[in-house]
DNA sequence: CGCTGACTTGAATTCGCTCAACGCGTGTGG
DNA sequence: CCACACGCGTTGAGCGAATTCAAGTCAGCG
């Protein structure tokens, strides 16, 4: 007998990792059997895309683990990755007939996702949970109008600078999300070339950043995808 | 006798201009008069401040007409423009308690104003208006992260044609909204600072751009603030 | 071992920035 | 009515940071 969508535990949603950060944080229990029936977990390898821009919008989702990131094609070819999403960021466009930007797994990752009319019909009729997916949205806007701060007015250094406090930030285990506790040696989810795309500079930019801030002695590298944070402070004046 | 609040006529809402744009769009009478009781309008002269960046959110406000900016500082001094809201759209921070940008109308501007308090206990109460905001929050969010394109990746001619091209679009006479319709005249409602600070520039490359497209024939620039879209689709090619 | 793809390094180029001078329209005061 | 200052915009020259183009280097893997 096949496992369908229906046949998950019914504390499959009250035993999720993200229980309380994301959007289903809410919910009574019988919301949550709801919510439990019409979503299914997937799993995604590393570079599995799940959404493509420009597609009918099927699916939205909530990630359970990993990173993924959102993106979009340029007409000469290059890539501008749009944004990050985390364990607990949901992800995916509501309401709206087409997605408006690729989703591909930079690490492997588990999401919980939902067919988008069976997701609008259940947020319709909920209003906590469009509750919560509105404060979430709200404040998703805010950080990707400060990030349209950092891709117009900061030079390669104060770019990569902020970049790698953020990631030592979305990295550590959630709960200790404030600089003391901010991770000081994190795998990094992204190659060279993603790193550019995230922050509208070459890889070879990218690079000569590494290289500098390494031999500055502000970070070590102790493999191409590992970074350590030596001087945080000192990092945090390159940020402005 | 002031005119306080309540004493607005009932059908205030109802003969708004932007009553059916609006996120007020979907509400009933009732629940428009009771909107009503809480709102208030507001003129805003040119160059007026309505919302500081930083401050207590204390107030939210859908635009009636003329244009405002939302906008932040930097370490520096510079400013950056995070966006610029048009009628019927909506401005402000509902359900936090710090407004992130900095709001000011670039022209004489009247909107329609909730202290965020009430406005945040309407919104819960009525899951209409909480949905339809929600659906404005994801299109800006859409938008926004377009224009993060444009930041990074747009060089100055790019960015000065889509410019253009979105002025001349968001300034026509609403309901005309598609190409052969949108302006081909129009007031600019910004200085060349200003429009640097939309864009990423400095007000050296902002002229520079006018001139070169005016003396390729693309643009008429009858006054400072005026201009004339001479060759639209030549215009569109350098927009990429 | 050599191949492949990811990354690094170097040299030359270029686009937009900085700094500086100039132009133009408007308002003000003599 | 003119002279002048002021704000805003334009133009020019030179510079510099990041890009482009082109070689290298390195790690992992068959």
């Amino acid at each position: 007998m096949e496992l369908s969508t229906s046949d998950l535990p019914a504390n499959f949603c009250q035993a999720c990792a993200v229980r309380n950060r994301a959007i289903c944080g809410d919910l009574d229990s019988n919301e949550l059997d709801l919510l439990n029936s019409i979503g299914r977990r997937r799993r995604l390898e590393q570079g599995e895309q799940l959404l493509w821009e420009g597609d009918e919008a099927v699916l939205v989702a909530n990630v359970i683990d990993g990173v993924l990131k959102l993106s979009t094609q340029l007409a000469d070819g290059k890539e501008q990755i749009l944004g990050l999403v985390y364990p607990s960021d949901f992800l995916g466009r509501p309401f709206g007939d087409t997605t408006p930007y690729g989703v591909e797994a930079l690490t492997d990752a588990n999401v919980c996702v939902f067919r988008r009319a069976d997701f609008d019909r259940f947020a319709r009729d909920h209003p906590r949970l469009e509750h919560k997916l509105l404060e979430r949205t709200l404040s998703e806007l805010d950080r990707t109008r400060r990030w349209m701060l950092l891709l117009s007015r900061m030079n390669a250094e104060q770019k990569m600078a902020t970049f790698l406090l953020e990631m030592s930030e979305r990295l550590a285990p959630h709960g200790c999300l404030n600089a003391v506790n901010a991770a000081s040696v994190f795998a990094l989810p992204l190659s060279r070339q993603q790193i550019g795309d995230v922050l509208g500079l070459t890889i070879e930019t990218v690079s000569r950043q590494f290289t500098k801030l390494k031999s500055e002695g502000l970070i070590g590298l102790p493999s191409r995808r590992e970074v350590t944070i030596l001087e945080r402070s000192a990092l945090e004046n390159r940020a402005v």
